[in-house]
DNA sequence: CAAGACATGTAACTGGTTACATGATTCG
DNA sequence: CGAATCATGTAACCAGTTACATGTCTTG
């Protein structure tokens, strides 16, 4: 289960609480990793137990304690172990291919092709300007900062990927339609 | 749940067993939706129920009878108002991108990335024969056959963009190893 | 003073994986 | 004659989604 590991990272980087945690899955880790707060305390409870990450907590009178996470020496040898692992390919579920292959109805698909290369659009600027905000001397970086510029760098290779196939089918369906 | 219209498209293609639809999942609708057999058992009892597939059962001593499923006009037209939908996104879940942000191990990254280089590489070029095989003429296709080939022309961009995505990645790590 | 961010969770359900089980037919 | 392919499933489990619940603090 990976999602652990992708909280060991977060938390390797710096401590936050499950609703901390919850807002960098909404944004930068959750172009690579989707995880809704619901799920991410859920597990949080299971890796306390194990051990991987530890809490301090901050008494709020009436409400529940605020926890903050932060990650342990056995959480991060599990990082490194499972660093070590060969990765598993992502599994593909794709309802716009599925969608595509069947080509039921080439108007709505054509519609559909085009919201797509709306919101691929906007999230390759997103990464772009990131990298320009976070990496704007890429030959310099080393270390972890490295592995987060070569994620960013995988996002936008995607993106770029994905806005090209759109064009081509949006080609290709709107001179179907004479 | 697009399991169900996966296999619509897979059955409006052509009828076939449980297992026959297995296989495919395997090949080319593997590409971008993966399933197994049993879940595909599963979910087609309860595409039957629904009325959305139908069964020819060829009885054989001993054994379970053998079903040969077909889509139903119920079928064709729940893959119809299902394919006017807006499709969501792709849930992002990436073990590999995960691992690259964190970057605990950058030897052990490096030959993880070359593990995944090849195995992109392979699939790329099983891409390219099956569009030199199936879609030699891209200019002339229509209908059902334009839907196929644009969805193997997406595995292509992304196949391409993930092959670009790993040299970089090697480039960058091997320089690192000094 | 209202809206939105901060903060933590439970419960029911759905979808998907892994392990197990069985047996015939075909091909080298 | 043994391995692979054809063929169908059950059961236990794990991961993830959706709906519900509660209450404070901050900012415009």
């Amino acid at each position: 289960m990976a999602l652990e590991h992708a909280i060991l990272v977060s938390l390797s980087e710096k401590s936050a609480t499950g609703y901390g945690l919850a807002r960098r899955f909404d944004a930068s880790i959750g172009h690579f990793w989707r995880a809704t707060h619901q799920q991410i305390y859920k597990v949080l409870a299971r890796m306390e137990e194990a051990g991987l990450v530890s809490t301090k907590l901050a008494k709020r009178d009436g409400r529940l304690d605020k926890k903050t996470y932060s990650i342990t020496p056995a959480g991060e040898q599990e990082l490194v172990r499972w660093s070590r692992e060969p990765s598993n390919r992502e599994v593909a579920r794709s309802d716009f291919t599925v969608k595509l292959r069947g080509l039921a109805d080439p108007v709505a698909m054509r519609i559909d092709a085009q919201r797509r290369r709306d919101e691929v659009a906007e999230e390759l600027s997103a990464f772009e300007e990131s990298r320009a905000k976070h990496h704007p001397d890429p030959a310099e970086l080393s270390g972890k900062k490295l592995g987060s510029y070569l994620a960013l760098l995988g996002g936008i290779h995607y993106a770029q990927a994905d806005l090209a196939w759109c064009d081509e089918i949006l080609a290709r369906l709107s001179s179907e339609e004479h």
